[in-house]
DNA sequence: GCCGATCGTGAACTCTATGAACGCAAACGT
DNA sequence: ACGTTTGCGTTCATAGAGTTCACGATCGGC
């Protein structure tokens, strides 16, 4: 992962926060657009391309997303988290046309990167499995998970206690589990297991899959999809 | 809106469903990746610049993200959803890196643009307001807007993601399944497989044709015709 | 310190997606 | 033509999904 940062305090910091994340790696950091230009060059060349850019949009030789078109033009494939101060929401549309996978506002937390970061691995893991989709909701189910709100903001009606109770529990069940079967694991009724269940659904983090073969509707099985081989690294 | 289309038939439907849509209108229809590029080319120096395409990725002289990518390097400004058949999952993280707000699935039915459509809308009001971001949430709520989560209303007693997997089926077999064989294959009974490709039948994304030769009752055939022409929407 | 508002939970109920059973339709063979 | 054969298509029981609503806890306001 290479940092492109302005600010040398920022730029430590992200590299900071960036260490700290299992799965990713600093690979370099630099303080200009014709430097992550030529640092981008360069590990093209050397085999090593670099899968992620933290970019930050307000650099002394050039606007990030004036890079970022450059970098698309010239055939980079790394993605890029855009990083800037600047409140302006036109410049979100700008970024998303220029292909940013993530928006950060800075000031931000070590946890909002964290987020980020975790979101894109699972992102980069969903696409990465060189399958084909079966349909639209798997696309949809990648787009989603670059394009949610943090998961710390739960929406109204679940609390973080429960949450973290289901989805133990649900990591722990192998095999998958029934709501009915995770309520009575988690100790709370199957209505409240299935609210949970189906909010770590939308977020990514299980999936639901129907199990058919008896008569009656089908059951549902959750099955945990949060650790999901983040083995390798990325940047 | 400019639709970019390789097969004309399915030109015509997509500037069908965009008419029908208030507040979109199909500015153009065009069949190649030249043609594309000298459309928005005119109507940026016309001065009324094309806000969204509607892109089909296979276009007989070259790929569509390829002239995404040009567009961006030109400095077009133009929102593009991509359109394809091509079930590739590595294919999504290149057009997201190409800055598409959208990817679509072909076939699709006009349920499912009209909310691709209608979430593009929300989008572009959030970030079209000249306002600053008060902090990150805002900014998220606009990309979550992209993400789309709507599945079109299915018809009673028909769930989202047996269609999914009948229809990946259909899709796998070239040679046409008949509905044992097909409830088989997904895991369903007989019964059920019959039910989704009748309702693939209906949609126009199957045909069906009966197996003469051996005694008995002709065995129906059920074939994949999805990619060919899309969906037409009877009314 | 009391009261109203809100939030998370669970019980009761309705609805829906599935498969088994069964009658019937359609082709072949004689 | 008529029986044989094979699988279609329908009806129906069923089990679990999903919804609605009421209850208790907790929080903030006056």
């Amino acid at each position: 992962m290479l940092i492109v940062e302005d600010d040398p305090v920022a730029a430590a910091a992200h590299t900071l926060y960036v260490e700290r994340e299992p799965g990713f790696h600093a690979a370099g950091t630099v303080h200009s657009c014709a430097d992550a230009l030529r640092f981008l060059e360069r590990a093209r060349a050397a085999g090593t391309p670099i899968g992620l850019t933290l970019l930050d949009l307000y650099l002394p030789d050039g606007h990030g997303l004036q890079l970022c078109r450059t970098l698309r033009a010239a055939g980079h494939t790394t993605d890029v988290i855009a990083v800037t101060s600047a409140r302006d929401l036109a410049m979100v549309r700008q970024a998303v046309s220029a292909g940013v996978v993530q928006y950060l506002l800075k000031p931000f937390s070590a946890a909002a990167l964290h987020d980020r970061l975790e979101r894109y691995a699972r992102y980069r893991d969903t696409l990465g499995r060189t399958g084909e989709a079966t349909g639209q909701d798997e696309v949809d189910q990648a787009l989603a998970l670059l394009r949610t709100a943090e998961r710390s903001a739960l929406p109204k009606g679940l609390s973080a206690p429960t949450l973290d109770t289901v989805a133990g529990v649900l990591r722990e069940a192998s095999t998958g589990l029934s709501a009915a079967a995770a309520g009575a694991a988690a100790g709370v009724s199957r209505i409240t297991a299935r609210r949970y269940l189906e909010h770590l659904v939308d977020t990514g983090l299980a999936a639901r899959e129907p199990q058919y073969g008896s008569v009656g509707r089908p059951e549902l099985c959750y099955r945990w999809k949060g650790d999901g081989a983040t083995a390798g690294r990325r940047g």
